[in-house]
DNA sequence: TCGCTGACAGATTTCAATATCTGTCAGACA
DNA sequence: TGTCTGACAGATATTGAAATCTGTCAGCGA
């Protein structure tokens, strides 16, 4: 009702935000959106055409913000190992600090993820693509070896991913967590690097 | 009831696995079980504390026996590579067939699996200890260098995990999964291999 | 004596009535 | 003309009363 404010989806993706962070997933509804932005509901849907696809816009805000060191990594020069390894610490530190450096959030954030099922798709065939960029970084400076830069990309990212699901979330709490993380860590980069003796 | 067949907890477990394979873990009441045995509930409670106790004695009964060909490798003598590729390749077959050769049994046994807990973290730790063995044999046939046998043993086996957790199960539906499999058995291969040249 | 029975209390689940939410759209309003 | 509202239908979630289940135990019968 506000006349001088512009209803813009940025604007309600900040109000969807934060009525998440509040009340959670489940709780959430578009009216509650709609009331934060002082409109009605049907307002919200002319610019969502649903309660899944206003999801959806959040996840993808917040796994790319989550995202971002991760391409910075991937896109710097510098020996491949050495980046192979930073990028990995980080993929596990960022799941550490619960994603989004709030832990309240974490259930919320749960909750999206299982909800959002193509956006996190997307965002693993993303951090693939990430980890495919080192590796052959890595082999044209001769340091590691494969016959197949983006299956084993995969199973690099595959051998990490009970760090990465919520399923094992438990995990994280456990006092010998982070020793496992290094020695799974070495086990990847002995595994792709190049054998010199 | 019946007067010559003596109520042993061998006799329960077998009537419980028979009335968790058709009702499921949800349906199945002690009472289902106590009327299988033709016996009365209160008989069923004085070899079993609990539903739960039931419920673990028959996960502990199915994981024994899928774990029984891994068990068996890791007991072999020869070349400790190729016991290490069989090994994993076993354990991810053991889960393609749906832990017990039985798809419609599949839904019961992850019911089985989320419920008893404490059982499927008995069987991993056991499953560590194996690839353990496989890989301290290695290294004494001077085909595996490693600096920490179990913490290695153990970065194996968390690399595995999306494909032993229940909530990966839909993973194997996927056509690309077996050659995921081979790029990941690969990779922790090469990860554990002496490098001779 | 010793294992078994079945009534029972408290916990849990089911189910249907009720309330709330999502998504649409005709019409108001600027 | 283009955006917004709010009543509405169908879908979904909540609730609480009734039904079922778990686990106990006093007493029965061999």
């Amino acid at each position: 009702m506000n006349e001088a404010v512009v209803l813009t989806p940025e604007r309600i993706l900040e109000a969807t935000e934060d009525v998440l962070r509040r009340f959670g997933l489940t709780k959430a509804t578009v009216v509650d959106v709609a009331r934060a932005l002082d409109v009605s509901h049907g307002s919200v849907y002319r610019h969502f055409p649903s309660k899944a696809s206003l999801r959806d816009a959040v996840a993808k805000r917040w796994l790319d913000r989550a995202n971002e060191p991760l391409c910075k990594i991937a896109a710097d020069s510098g020996p491949a190992p050495e980046r192979l390894e930073k990028w990995l610490r980080t993929a596990f530190s960022i799941k550490q600090k619960k994603v989004c450096d709030d832990p309240e959030m974490f259930a919320t954030y749960l909750a999206l993820a299982q909800g959002a099922r193509e956006v996190v798709e997307a965002y693993k065939d993303k951090q693939v693509d990430l980890i495919a960029k080192i590796l052959s970084d890595g082999v044209a400076q001769g340091v590691f070896e494969t016959d197949n830069v983006k299956a084993t990309a995969r199973a690099v990212f595959d051998a990490t991913v009970r760090y990465h699901h919520p399923a094992h979330a438990e995990e994280w709490a456990k006092p010998e967590c982070p020793s496992r993380i290094d020695a799974l860590i070495a086990l990847l980069l002995r595994g792709v690097r190049v054998c010199k003796h």
